[in-house]
DNA sequence: TATAAATTAATACAGTCGTATTAATTTATG
DNA sequence: CATAAATTAATACGACTGTATTAATTTATA
């Protein structure tokens, strides 16, 4: 009847892998499952492809990594720092959490690359997880003010990163401890709460630095 | 020469498989990378002493856990708040962060399960997780003090939560970006930040509170 | 010391894996 | 339509896995 697009299979290779990936992790993830998940397409399909499981694996980590730097791409360095802040933060909770099965799925990709990294850590932290921890760092500094230390700086970094990509990391027990914890487009409620917060552990920093200099003044 | 100990090589099972299953995870690790990192035993020798894979596995997850439990169990409830989380943090820290190579490993063991749970997550949640999570909650509602929802106490038990893990579930990455960021014992100063950061979030929502509670009477 | 039990060793086995190979079939092209 | 290219299908292969089996050896016990 109607003609099927042309890499048909191909593409449907790809959005199977993902998921394959994203829940069994590369080493256990099987060409067989994959194959099956993409339809009809045979043991070989893979290989036929993309040459092997791991060069299928490496073209869909680009292809995150792409995905990523596009969304997080805006630029807003004519923002105050205040406001910077609050746009990177609800950036990246929009793609962490706004429980779309894709990002869901490249999501938990990301996430073994993580733990479990693969040889591709070293280009992958470089490219991805480095430009934005260096864009992040300067906000955090301008919003510390002056007096702010780099230690400082990277300490309230951690505190960011880490409220941001917790629930990546332990969605399974998370899920267990408290269900339904993103509803739909919850994660802007959950944005909102991680701005709150980290204001108030900067500003902890802000006054104590403050209350230093004035020491420093004083005696 | 000197008798050696009966269960010698039952131990020296127990803490190859704890370094093999820290590094691999459990599905990749080989009964025959943990017998031969025990020594001279032979293949045979996990069948011979657990009775499989999983139930070694099983084992040491249970060691953990009985670890982990004896290091967290200091009743502190006489306490204010405010030491009551300094203490929580600190303990934290330190069973995560001192790093020595024995907690790297089983912590190690328990992101593993944490981010791609085996049949023992429900348990492990409910047994592990839950009852230092209703403790920590209970903390951060003293500190909140009235006023102070549910919902509100959970998102800050979880920013808590997330900068304590952070470091542990994004190690490899952590250590390309900040190399040396953990040396001997500066768990301590993390954990300093950490209750800094904290107590300044928690001060953003107190306040909050009590703006609220002024506009209520005001309008 | 003689005998039984515990442990170690060596090997085998069925299952699964990624990949390669070859043939059948569909699609594109002149 | 005829021919070449692209794709799909079916099967095979060597490597590795956890586990079982059987024999050799050490240790404990009477």
């Amino acid at each position: 009847m109607t003609s099927i697009p042309k890499e048909n299979t191909k593409q449907k290779l790809i959005e199977a892998a993902i998921k394959v990936f994203a829940e069994k992790g590369f080493r256990d993830a099987t060409v067989r499952q994959i194959c099956k998940l993409a339809g009809a397409a045979n043991i070989n399909a893979v290989n036929y492809y993309f040459g092997s499981k791991e060069q299928l694996y490496k073209q869909i980590l680009a292809m995150i990594f792409a995905k990523y730097d596009k969304q997080v791409a805006k630029d807003f360095s004519d923002k105050i720092p205040e406001d910077q802040l609050a746009i990177y933060i609800s950036t990246f909770c929009k793609i962490l959490y706004q429980e779309s099965e894709a990002d869901t799925d490249t999501t938990a990709i990301l996430v073994e690359e993580f733990t479990r990294p693969s040889p591709f850590l070293e280009e992958m932290v470089d490219t991805f997880n480095r430009p934005r921890v260096e864009r992040l760092l300067k906000i955090i500094k301008g919003l510390l003010g002056e007096g702010a230390t780099d230690d400082m700086a990277r300490d309230c970094l951690v505190s960011v990163s880490g409220q941001l990509l917790y629930y990546s990391f332990a969605r399974p027990v998370f899920a267990r401890l408290f269900p339904n914890y993103f509803t739909k487009n919850s994660h802007e409620q959950w944005a909102a709460h991680v701005f709150k917060f980290t204001m108030g552990g900067i500003a902890a920093y802000k006054r104590e630095l403050e209350t230093k200099g004035g020491e420093k003044n004083g005696s």
